[in-house]
DNA sequence: ATTAATGCAAACGGTTTGCACTACT
DNA sequence: AGTAGTGCAAACCGTTTGCATTAAT
């Protein structure tokens, strides 16, 4: 009891890479990867739980932990620590994005390249700071909470 | 049962502020604010407890926390996200700048109005995003650490 | 048959809440 | 006296852990 239908294209082969490793395919992991190969970019924790249970009402939290453990040493995701404390992952063998989090509403969203260009930029020039985006989040207020608050 | 030594400068007329709203001078939020203080730049809740036994062991947690809540109405505090994405809270009013900090070494700058200025354009002007630079922490590698390891 | 992985429950750390009591004004 | 603030304990949330059981290999 394992395979079913395909997982999305950057997850396909997962499997066997559990496999290679001594490691096993398991249907829990299987929800955990597709609601990962479902997820653009970040997801906390708890975010991903809910979404699990969403698809699987059986699932447990440390299971999904504990898998996401796992992919972490597999280098299939990465964890880091969102805006609001909880632990925050990010998918796939991923670009390195900087995120944009709003104070207001709690929105997030990716730093564009260009912007990240202009941040990298701005600090390698004046004092040879290499930034590391995958840990930049930069707070403030959206364009939506801004206009309405600001009055 | 209120006053007694004076507190340090910025913070001087804090006692006064609250009784001007209604709200009472304590010891218990006398010992917050001489913690504050006595804190550059940001802290943590749970180091500020700590730091709060440290100086009065019958110190409480809620206490603390409830006292923060109505420094950051006064705007005395601004409570925000660091690094490491913790919940941190910013003392005094004044400095409104953001830090790099430095994954190898642990150093902190500011990050200079020039760059701030870079950065705060850089999202105004696409996204129409408001960054607060107090809450910005940009992470990477200093000049230093970054010559000695990339060899 | 192995032994990795699961389910469950309990424990955790940081923070918040309800409520009777204390003490500032 | 009036009521804001405290202390305490319990609840809370997201996450982690211990352990007996299940199931992938």
């Amino acid at each position: 009891m394992a395979d079913a239908a395909p997982l999305p294209e950057p997850w396909s082969n997962v499997p066997d890479r559990f496999r290679r490793r001594g490691l096993r395919w398991t249907p829990q992991r299987r929800t955990v990867i597709e609601v990962l190969a479902a997820t653009d970019g970040h997801i906390t924790g708890a975010a991903l739980v809910e979404r699990c249970r969403a698809r699987d009402p059986q699932t447990i939290p440390s299971t999904v932990y504990r898998t996401l453990d796992v992919l972490e040493d597999l280098g299939l995701v990465r964890h880091g620590h969102g805006a609001d404390g909880r632990e925050e992952y990010h998918a796939g063998p991923g670009d390195e994005h900087g995120h944009l989090y709003c104070a207001d509403c709690g929105g997030r969203w990716e730093i564009r390249a260009d912007q990240a260009d202009t941040i990298v930029d701005a600090f390698r020039g004046a004092d040879g700071f290499e930034v590391d985006l995958s840990h930049v989040t930069v707070v403030g207020r959206c364009a939506d909470c801004a206009a309405s608050s600001t009055a």
